[in-house]
Formats: C-alpha cells, sequence, structure tokens
RNA sequence: CGGGGCGUAGCGCAGCCUGGUUUAGCGCACCUGCUUUGGGAGCAGGGGGUCGGAGGUUCAAAUCCUCUCGCCCCGACCA
C-alpha cells in the first residue's frame, strides 16, 4: 500500500477527548474515530490491525475444534424472555420495536440464541461435544462509555459456546478454551495472567478472566509471589492466618466510652488514641433473608461479592440510615457487635483479636475492651475481606500482590442454566433426555488490541509486535524527488510484497522529519529508509521499531534480511 | 443517575468576566506556485465558521439570561 493512497489522517496533537494511552494513540495514528459516545468507525489502518487479532483468535478456535457460525445481532423478546433476561439484564440491553411493535433487542451477547439453535438442530449425544463462535459486533448501553476501544458501546467480540453431555466433559471443553485463550493473548505478544474471577449474575460454577498487566486498567488483581495462583480482587481468597496470638495481654473489663460525634474509623481512632487494627468495624448488610452484620478489622474493608458467596444469597447491599437504626437502635457510625439481634458474620481478621474498640449501638457510644465470646457470638468466621498487598496465599506460604489489568477475555462454566431455561436437551446412550451443559467464552477483539497498545508505546507513539501490526514493513523514501530514491524504494517494495510481506511505502511529498514522526507514531515494527546519501554507496537502513539500532544494508539484501527478522519474530 | 468540566474551521486553542474597533482571531492541517528534503521546512497567495441548537434581554449577543442537545472526567451501576 502505498501512504498517498490511503486512508491515514494522522493528528499531531492529542484531541482533547482521549485521556488514556491507548485511545489518544489510536485517535492520532489515524485507526478510529469515533462517531458518538462509545461508537467507533474502523480507519484502514486500525481495521488492519483488528483483521490480525481476529486472525488469530480464528486460528485457534479453530484448532481447539470450535466451529465459526455468525447469529444474528437483532434478536427477538421472545428469546430473552424465556432465559429470564429480559427483565433482569436492565438497561444495558437496548431494546427496540420494529414496525409491527414486537419487541427487539440488539445482542449484547447470544447465549440465549445460540442455545435455540442448538436445541433445535443437535438432538443425539452423538453430536457433542460442539463448541460454535462467531467474531461479531456486540452492542451494550453501557452507563459510562469511555478509553476508546477500552469500554466501547459498540465493539467487536469473539464469543464461544460449548455443550457438553456432563460435567467432566465441560470442564474438559473449558480445559480446551482456557489453553486456546492462553496460546491467543501469548502469540498477541501480551503479558497477562488467568485469574480466578467471580461469576457474577451469568451464574455457573466456575469462571477465569484474562487480564492483560497495565497500570491504567480498570480491573485489580491479586497474584501470589511464588505460585501461580492468581484471582481478581473481588474473588480473592485469603489465607487465614494463625488463630491463637500468643501474646494475649488477658481480657480487660468492657468500657463505655463517650464519643460524641465519631462516627468514621478515623475520627474514632483520632479521638481514642488507638490504630485502626485495634477496632472492628460492623457493618450492616440488608438480603432477602432479612438484614445481617458482618465485622472486620478496623484496617480492612468488607468484600460484598465473597460475603454474598459466603451466605448464598441472591442481594446483598449496605443498609440505608433507617435499617441500621432499626437494626442497632443507633445512628449509623455507632454499630456494634454487642447485643445485636441479627445474625453475625465475622471475618478472620478478628479472631485472634483481644480488647477492641466495637461501636456502642447507642449514640455517641463506643466501647473499649470488646472481647469475644465473652462480649458477642458471631455466628461465623469466614473469608469476606477485601485481599491486601501482603496478605497470605490461599494456596501456599506465599505473600499476594496486587496489580491492575485489564479483562480482555472470560471464560465461563456455565452449566445447565441456559440449557434449563430454554430447553437443549439431547438423548444419550438410553434415549433418555438430558440437559446440556454449557460453557461460554468470550474475547474482545478491540479491548485486545488497545490493551497491546496500552503496554507497548513509547512518547513517539505505538510500539507493534509483528503479529498484531497493520503493516509488517514501513518503507520511507527520505526524499521522493529524487528518482533514484524512488526507484530503489519501488523495487523493495515490490520484492517484500512478492514475498508475501505487508508493507506501507510513504510516498507522500512531505519532509523526512514528518514521516519519520508518522512513522514512529503508527509503530510499524520494521522501518528501511532510504535516502540519497546512503544509496550513493549503495546502502539503505533497516531499523526496528521497538529498537534504537540502526542497520546499514546494500540494497540488494534487503529482502532477505528483512525476510530473516519477520520469519524469527513470527516463527518463536 | 449524582458531582465536575467543555462545545468557536479538520485538530489544538484565544476571545466571553466588563455586549459595540473583530468583516470572529491564532497555530497546525488543507489548496496553488516556487525553493527545500535524515526527525513535525521557508516564502508568497488562497479556501474553509449559521461561535452546538432553540428561545429571550438589548439599538446591538460568540459574549448576558432560560431551556435543550452533545462530549469528556470522577463516582454509583454492571455480562
Amino acid at each position: 500500500m502505498h501512504f498517498s493512497k490511503i486512508l491515514l489522517p494522522t493528528l499531531r496533537e492529542d484531541p482533547s477527548e482521549a485521556e488514556v494511552i491507548s485511545h489518544r494513540l489510536m485517535l492520532r495514528g489515524g485507526m478510529i474515530r469515533k462517531l458518538a459516545s462509545g461508537i467507533y468507525s474502523y480507519l484502514p489502518l486500525g481495521l488492519r490491525s483488528i483483521r490480525k487479532v481476529e486472525g488469530i483468535v480464528r486460528q485457534e478456535m479453530n484448532r481447539a475444534g470450535a466451529q465459526e457460525i455468525v447469529m444474528p445481532v437483532v434478536q427477538p423478546a421472545e428469546l430473552w424472555q424465556q432465559s429470564g433476561r429480559w427483565n433482569f439484564y436492565g438497561k444495558e440491553l437496548l431494546r427496540f420495536k420494529d414496525r409491527g411493535a414486537r419487541d427487539f433487542c440488539l445482542g449484547p451477547t447470544h447465549e440465549e440464541v445460540i442455545t435455540d439453535l442448538v436445541k433445535r438442530e443437535v438432538k443425539s449425544y452423538k453430536q457433542l461435544p460442539i463448541n460454535l463462535y462467531q467474531i461479531q459486533t456486540k452492542f451494550r448501553d453501557e452507563i459510562r462509555p469511555r478509553f476508546g476501544l477500552m469500554r466501547a458501546r459498540e465493539f467487536i467480540m469473539k464469543d464461544a459456546y460449548s455443550f457438553d453431555v456432563n460435567n467432566e466433559a465441560a470442564e474438559k471443553s473449558y480445559q480446551c478454551m482456557h489453553e486456546a485463550y492462553c496460546r491467543i493473548f501469548e502469540r498477541c505478544g501480551l503479558q497477562f495472567r488467568a485469574v480466578e474471577a467471580d461469576t457474577g449474575s451469568i451464574g455457573g460454577s466456575f469462571s477465569h478472566e484474562f487480564m492483560v498487566l497495565a497500570d491504567t486498567g480498570e480491573d485489580l488483581l491479586v497474584s501470589c509471589g511464588s505460585c501461580n495462583y492468581a484471582a481478581n480482587l473481588e474473588k480473592a481468597e485469603i489465607r487465614r492466618s494463625k488463630t491463637n496470638n500468643p501474646e494475649k495481654a488477658g481480657e480487660k473489663a468492657l468500657e463505655k466510652v463517650a464519643t460524641p460525634k465519631m462516627r468514621t474509623v478515623e475520627e474514632v481512632c483520632e479521638f481514642m488514641q488507638i490504630k485502626p487494627g485495634n477496632l472492628v468495624k460492623t457493618l450492616i448488610f440488608e438480603t432477602e433473608n432479612g438484614p445481617m452484620a458482618a465485622l472486620v478489622r478496623g484496617d480492612c474493608e468488607i468484600n460484598e461479592i465473597k460475603l454474598k458467596n459466603f451466605l448464598k444469597v441472591e442481594t446483598l447491599g449496605l443498609a440505608d440510615d433507617q435499617l441500621i437504626e432499626k437494626v442497632t437502635h443507633a445512628p449509623m457510625g455507632f454499630s456494634g457487635p454487642i447485643n445485636l439481634s441479627v445474625p453475625i458474620i465475622a471475618d478472620h481478621s478478628i479472631e485472634s483479636m483481644e480488647n477492641f474498640v466495637t461501636g456502642g449501638n447507642e449514640q455517641d457510644a463506643h466501647f473499649r475492651n470488646t472481647n469475644f465470646p465473652r462480649d458477642f457470638q458471631p455466628k461465623h468466621f469466614a473469608d469476606i475481606r477485601v485481599a491486601k498487598e501482603g496478605d497470605g496465599c490461599p494456596r501456599c506460604r506465599g505473600e499476594l500482590k496486587i496489580s491492575r489489568g485489564i479483562e480482555v477475555g472470560h471464560i465461563f462454566k456455565l452449566g445447565t442454566k441456559y440449557s434449563k431455561s430454554l430447553g437443549a436437551y439431547y438423548l444419550d446412550e438410553h434415549g433418555k433426555e438430558r440437559l446440556m451443559v454449557m460453557g461460554c467464552y468470550g474475547i474482545g477483539i478491540g479491548r485486545t488490541l488497545a490493551a497491546a497498545i496500552e503496554q507497548n508505546h513509547d512518547s513517539n507513539g505505538i510500539i507493534f509486535s509483528l503479529p498484531l501490526a497493520p503493516f509488517q514493513v514501513l518503507i520511507l523514501p527520505t526524499n521522493i524527488g529524487q528518482e533514484n530514491v524512488v526507484r530503489v524504494a519501488e523495487e523493495i517494495y515490490s520484492g517484500l510484497r512478492a514475498r508475501g510481506i505487508e508493507v506501507l511505502l510513504d510516498d507522500r511529498k512531505e519532509s523526512a522529519g514528518i514521516k519519520f514522526k508518522d512513522g514512529d507514531l503508527i509503530g510499524i515494527p520494521i522501518r528501511i529508509t532510504i535516502g540519497p546519501k546512503g544509496l550513493m554507496e549503495g546502502l539503505v537502513e533497516i531499523k526496528k521499531r521497538n529498537e534504537t539500532q540502526k542497520y546499514s544494508v546494500k540494497v540488494e539484501e534487503v529482502l532477505g534480511r528483512v525476510g530473516e527478522i519477520i520469519e524469527k519474530e513470527l516463527g518463536a
């Protein structure tokens, strides 16, 4: 492709709308343009890279035995009503009516459609397992789209769905996808971790997220420094520390202290001259089974998802002021475990504490020297707090560390949630009707590309790895006014193309400086610079975008050298 | 949905507070010509704006008031 012919509108300055680096570079590099909030056009350069990601995904999915299909974007409400998600999914599901006033939606995901398709077409255990996938545009009416392709409303996603005869087989399918995902993100040249994740409202028994490590990531993940345990922060377990504190000094008498208007942990600690580690926070939650209290050490936070999973409840939320007063007979800020009538769940973090401070369940009062089981009795001790840097790994003796990541893929073992609601049965070898066991597996294509840029850039622009680069080679003639420069550039261009290499030739009548800047900005991995001075000695220059070194190469050796570099990097 | 910010040429911005000397301006980009050509060139000429939209105040509105739409950021929410 000649630069003068491709629609590649690079920008000299950062557009004011873009905050994160990948968004800025994709706009400046002429890869994408915004049409509306969270809705983007892919320009030729951007689309080329998108297609590269898709290509890798497609190859690995096919290799893993999945079959590609394409399902409709527009989906009838009936299916969603059957699965129960028409009411459950919320405003993210963009709904509309056709001319006959029938309800439709734009597909945010395709469990309903695929399950309906498979239940109609697959009848026998002989046809299972089957894994079907598509690479297709999804629409989710996000509350707050942001960061360009990172969190868009309209976005390209690979979604795959597996159907198996039973749990064991489904877990095999899940494992197979897990491995395929690792290969995909490795081939994309990304630093990532597969982390244990909460299954959320999609349900199912277990789930992993694939996180690209990046400081700008929206998600927090914990990982063990010693073993390979890694989990989303909202899921991360914590090793239970030694129960008995050998340095216990002996219980002191319970003492009520006046703490006028001291509500927060900080205020109470300041007022009573104690550390947050000597205080126990009492939080009142509301569930469908009624209110309950959760206790955690003052310097820790309750993890609502872990609490919710421990309680096995559908809904869990912090109580409002009214409920707090009803439960504790005191305004917010003075809740404590003593004389509470609701069930108490205590985090492991308070197990070894003694003589600690708690709320007085009375306005402007706290207790000093609280102890259990003397003063109150938790119904359960459990792991219900948010993991912190340095906490013990639940799988080994190591310590957990916290990092940021971008979720580029998510795999779920769904179980029979959708096969049950939509009636996806097969006949087993005894002619008995059984539910199919499902899994679903998603990859955000655009987000993967954005994450790659987030992870690989410098002050001059994008640094594409060869597998994702929109072009593999950039030919940069410094002066197209010189006949021999142009001739050699075109010869090398044709030569590389004949070898199946993707080349961009910057034939614009621009100064060399502009071409260098644009070349760095769009991040083509290999640059061949052709200038009049070098040509007098029969030399051109090769430079890789991710290295500072420049190599002078004889014109007749260029094709071979470039071929070697590409073979080495793509083969590896 | 709550809080904050912004809409002036393709991009980045000034002008607004204190209405009129501004025919609405600057840099970059764009078009023509010439000179340049190894890290965002120079000179000369040129095109492009209903100042987001609607209403109002006024002799007079980019500027003041009201409403509205869009965009961005923080938060809440969330397969």
